[in-house]
Parts: structure tokens; sequence; C-alpha cells
RNA sequence: GGUCGGGUAGCUCAGUAGGCAGAGCAUGCGCCUGAAAAGCGCAGGGUCACCGGAUCGACGCCGGUCCCGACCA
């Protein structure tokens, strides 16, 4: 927000993979109606918690909307979030298809090892990408390799590719024991503004959407909404897992030779700003 | 004061007819093409409460001390 507005001319692409639901408001820390009227943001509130949405989807709402805010003469500032929402938007990540039927056949299979077999058979090198005991990717990859006949491992380069695409990335880093502080005061945040309160709006709308409901936060709160555990019991996993995620994150755009990192040690406003600046002229 | 149970990795706990210890979680690191706030892998970490004894050898056996819990008085 500082940034674009600093900058002037600039609105914000959102990407981030809960933020794209409407009615998740508080547990997914969504820029509020205030920011809004400040800055253009782009790619928020597109489903209902209870639609499927994938990061195919994200790819062509995000691109249109970058499309879109450069047609109007602005700058476009992508906020992430989510690492392989943003590889699918600034780098060619084209998704190979959907084949729902094979899919439903390979989840039958009781045993990942046959799986995996399957996978070395009809696409080794995709195999030797993937851990044996990975179930998740092992079924996706074969679900393209059955579906389209081609090997999975054909669709391209991956999320591991960084080729030159002329984006400014800068990744803003926090030392682990800042880091661990601020989520815990945020968590502690998001419960004083009514987020179990959010949480039980949200079950009484009806079933939430597979990956709505692994949410940070939501998931925890609904499960202590089941008698499953206390509400003490539910921040505590809800700030620990929400540390683990965004040291995860880190780990993911660690990987990214193109990002100019900014070490952050009180006042991001006040330390990124300037740094930005510059990236930006 | 007595009896019984317990004191093992940061946390919760396994374990061995005596041969220098393990699991889950946490932590660190890595992977990642349609669930990605998801999914998966690897690693570090312990004078086994303390002191003494018998034994080639003890976390384990014997004696004592200290702490925690339950019950009894």
């Amino acid at each position: 927000m500082a940034a674009a507005i600093t900058h002037g001319n600039t609105q914000i692409i959102a990407c981030d993979a809960m933020q794209v639901y409407r009615h998740m408001d508080i547990g997914t820390a969504k820029p509020t109606d205030n920011d809004r009227s400040r800055v253009a943001h782009h790619c928020l509130d597109l489903v209902e918690p209870t639609e499927r949405f994938t990061v195919s989807e994200y790819q062509s709402y995000s691109r249109q909307a970058v499309r879109q805010v450069h047609a109007s003469g602005a700058r476009a500032l992508v906020v992430a979030g989510t690492g392989l929402y943003l590889t699918a938007l600034i780098d060619d990540l084209n998704f190979p298809g959907e084949w729902p039927d094979v899919r439903t056949e390979l989840e039958r299979e009781p045993s990942v090892e046959v799986l995996y077999s399957r996978l070395q058979e009809l696409d080794p090198t995709a195999a030797r990408r993937i851990e044996p005991s990975n179930r998740r990717r092992i079924e996706r990859a074969l679900e393209v390799c059955i579906g389209s006949g081609r090997p999975f491992s054909e669709t391209g380069p991956g999320t591991g590719a960084y080729p030159d695409n002329g984006v400014v990335q800068v990744g803003i880093l926090w030392n682990r024991e800042t880091l661990a502080k601020r989520v815990e005061e945020r968590v502690h945040r998001m419960m004083d503004n009514g987020f179990l309160n959010e949480v039980r709006e949200l079950r009484a709308t009806g079933s939430l959407s597979p990956t709505a409901r692994q949410a940070l936060g939501y998931k925890e709160l609904s499960e202590h909404l089941d008698g499953k555990y206390s509400l003490a019991e539910a921040v505590n996993a809800m700030i620990t897992h929400t540390r683990q995620f965004a040291v995860r994150q880190e780990r993911w755009f660690r990987r990214d030779p193109r990002i100019r990192w900014i070490h952050v040690e009180r006042d991001p406003v006040a330390e990124i700003g300037p740094i930005l600046s510059e990236y930006l002229r």
C-alpha cells in the first residue's frame, strides 16, 4: 500500500490463493474497503468459498488484470502470497489439462507403490523428479500421462526455471524471531477482530471447497467448533502452522535468483520504501 | 511421615533377560506444473534427575539424595 501510494498511478494485483474467496476476510488478512478505496486492487473476491478454484483460473484472471492495468497506463504491483500462483502469472507455466475420470480411477488405487511404478513406466523422467511417497504429485503426473497420451515431463520446464521476464521482484525478509512474534500478534489480532465468528458464518453457508477448507486458521477454528480441541489449542495450532507457512514461503522464493532481498528490522514501510523507489525508477 | 507410580531430545512419551538410546510433534534444510495457506523428503539434537556401589560393561541392577503425582496417616 505504502509503495503504491508513494509511487502513484500504481494498482495492486493480489497473488494469494485464499484471498480469492469472498467472505473470507479476517483470516486471510484481506485488504479492507478503505484500503481498496485508496489503491485499486485486483484478484480479490473472485469466487464463493464453496466454488472450486485453481492456479489455472488464477493465471487467466491475473493476466487479464495486468493487461487491464497496463492498458489504463498504470503500473501493476503484484503482492504475493502464493508462490505457485506468482509463477503462473509472471512465468510461462502452461497447464496440460485435466482428466477427472482418470483422476478418480487413480485415487481408487490403494497402493502408492503401484502408482509410482506405473509412472516409472509411462514417464521415467517425471518419476525421477517425484519422490516415491508423494502420492499427490504422482497422481497428477499419471493423470496427465494417461489422459493426454504424452509424458507429463514434456509439459515444460516447470517451476524451477527462472527466465528473464522483465519483472522486478523484491523479497521482504524478517529474521525468524521477529517473524514468529509478528505471526503470533497477527493471529491474536485476527481473533480480537472476530475471526471465530467469521468461521461460524462461513460454516453456516455450506461446505467449503477443498481449497478454501484448508485455509490457515479456518481449518483449526473449524475443528475447534467440531469439538476436536479447545479454543486455546486451536489458536496455538494456528500460530504454529502460520509460522511454518511463512517459512515455507521464504523457502519457495529463496530459490528464485531474480529476487532482490530486503532484510527488514523494525519498520517495513520506512525501510522498504526507499529501496523500492530505487528499483522501480 | 508412610506406600505406590514417575523423572529419557525443546515438548509428549516408547525402550533395553545389562552391550554407549527411539517415535510423534517442534526446529533447520531441500523439493514442488490444475487442492499450493496444499503435498513430500532429508537433517541436527540427549553426561537416559543427581551421588555412590557391585559388574569386563549400566539409562537399565543395589544403596542413598532431590523433584513431580496419586493414595494412606
